[in-house]
DNA sequence: CATCATTATGTAATCGATTACACATTTTTA
DNA sequence: TAAAAATGTGTAATCGATTACATAATGATG
């Protein structure tokens, strides 16, 4: 358990002042090569490691970003991870991830934690269930740059990173009624919650547009959760008449729900057409392969980052721009395709 | 952006020392309850927050643990990052969350990364081609505790939470060979990793058993992506003869590659009774649902997080057992029950 | 050659919380 | 009532890196 080395260690050991290794540390022009060389060398021989308490305390920055994410088992959000660290990494920022597990009191517990551990910068998708701002209210007023993406405040003036959920949920009911449906349900959560919100505001406009009319009994708006969706499932097979069309604004619940449809005997699409969202794994894994909205979380992480870390290096005006919205489509796969049959390909030969 | 409040200012602002401050912020009971709570008051209402960086830097002590995972997505590994975040945070600890996608040279980086953030102690699961522990001398030789859990070093002396894996292969596989199966195919990942090593084990010994011959063609290695599922689908649909039963190692993959095989016509369980491992949401919605092996992530996270900081604490004799054992079930499902086939309700009425 | 620039290095204060030790006051004990 | 113990608070050094400012050494210029 010998103590760590510092940079005194080295200046003494070398003959230099502190001042000179750290500055030598850091690749610092002022010191001389030849310097530099024997301080770096000196500092792998004896061990050196750096001591971000000392430099965070000095510099009062933490040179950390907190990633706020409303969970973490999605394809979508692991990309965005991706892309945060992408671009942190190269730009020398750490990042630490806190995950508030679709509740609003963690969300709240992490904000704080986040703001307590000073981190220089946050990057946030918020909680289905959150409803305001507060909890980033001391970031703001100590103007820490949030930025937010894919689950935001639309409302707010803050940068947020997003897609259009509105069209895609206006081109997902459009493509039900492109295949012929006429009685399209759309489950979904928490409406308060933008992403949802807007998808919802598609799918109303696309049934207007297409003369259809909007009934609130095949509004069905549920929690994320597996049992929620199965709930789901059995409030449409009692309905009556029965919908032939589905628009689900996430995959999980989508495919929890084709599935106990299908278990009871429903068609899947010749009887009811399915639209997910979101492109998760799962959506290719299941049988039939769910017609889904497929949207960039690379792309969304790595932007996201850019911004922020343009904004924190001061070569961004972060009152410039307060929205960017990415590029999403629609995938369309056998789960809603009426007029092209599932190929089933024969068996192989199986010999004994 | 006004200064941040500090100990300082408070103590001026009440007439008593930095000292007594920092006491009383810490509950400490050399000081008065009066003084205690008239500082308490004081610091809230002049929105003080605590320096970790100061106080990390005069402690040497971080009071956070690094927990370093081989990937994020998927139940088991976000059920095992609940359970630590149950118990750390009781404790009085912050986490900081790595992930390595599976890469060697990531899990290398990160380890590093934990250890210049001076972690008090390090959590970990490796990533599936990490073949020796050299990147975690730094943390034996300073004495940092490191727990291994699930993707460990058997080998190594240190610490770690487990599954029986053997076991699970053994039992999986003698399921299979329960329902009649005598041709029973491994798909399994890279064999260096001891969670797969050992379920492998379990599997060529349970065939033994039955006196069924071991034949290395029936053992497929791949890494865990999706292509590398679909491509032993295939390889398995060219079998010849063609085999009845199926343990793949991961569920994922299993889900992945039983679609693939039905899709080519072949009948599961009928044809190929299929066994998968770790009770992912997948395998709950994938139709037939599939058997799998579960054990209990959130538990497997306690317990490596307690016996982290029991240590840390001094609690614990770190010598004193090197390896924890977890509890462990097959759980059957349609994709392997040969006997009961699987339920088909009638569709329900539908009227328009 | 004197003056100014340039380059290289050192000095010392600073960031904010902690804590060993000292000191003062009050309470208990003999 | 004097000594001892307990209680409450203050003083000042410390943790390690950073950096404004000072200084020294070297080179360039007219």
């Amino acid at each position: 358990m010998e103590k760590d080395v510092t940079i005194y260690d080295i200046a003494k050991e070398l003959g230099f002042s502190a001042a000179t290794v750290s500055r030598a540390l850091k690749n610092n022009k002022l010191i001389s090569k030849r310097t530099t060389k024997r301080i770096l060398e000196k500092a792998e021989e004896m061990g050196y490691r750096h001591n971000s308490f000392a430099s965070n305390l000095r510099k009062q920055k933490s040179h950390t970003i907190g990633v706020l994410l409303h969970e973490l088992n999605s394809n979508f959000i692991t990309s965005v991870l991706a892309g945060i660290e992408n671009i942190t990494t190269q730009a020398g920022y750490d990042i630490i991830i806190a995950h508030s597990s679709e509740s609003y009191e963690k969300e709240v517990a992490n904000a704080f934690n986040l703001y307590h551990k000073r981190v220089d910068g946050v990057i946030a998708s918020l909680s289905s269930n959150t409803n305001n701002l507060d909890h980033f209210k001391v970031f703001f007023e100590k103007n820490i740059p949030v930025i937010f993406f894919d689950r935001v405040d639309e409302d707010s003036e803050r940068i947020h990173v997003i897609i259009d959920n509105y069209k895609c949920g206006f081109i997902a009911t459009k493509h039900l009624i492109d295949q012929g449906c006429k009685r399209i349900v759309i489950l979904t959560a928490n409406l308060k919650r933008n992403v949802y919100a807007q998808r919802h505001r598609g799918y109303a406009d696309a049934l207007c547009e297409a003369k259809i009319a909007y009934n609130k009994k095949w509004v069905l708006v549920k929690d994320l959760q597996e049992e929620s969706a199965l709930n789901a499932a059995h409030e449409i097979l009692n309905m009556v008449p029965f919908p032939d069309g589905l628009f689900v604004t996430n995959d999980f619940m989508a495919s929890v729900c084709m599935q106990e449809l299908r278990r009871h005997g429903v068609r899947v699409p010749e009887d009811i057409a399915i639209v997910g969202f979101n492109n998760d794994a799962i959506s290719k894994i299941i049988e039939p392969q769910l017609t889904t909205i497929n949207y960039p979380g690379k792309e969304m992480g790595e932007i996201s980052a850019r911004n922020l870390i343009d904004h924190l290096k001061g070569m961004d005006d972060i009152g410039a721009k307060s929205r960017i919205v990415v590029k999403s489509e629609l995938i369309v796969r056998n789960s809603s395709r009426k007029t092209n049959p599932v190929l089933v390909l024969s068996r192989p030969e199986v010999s004994d």
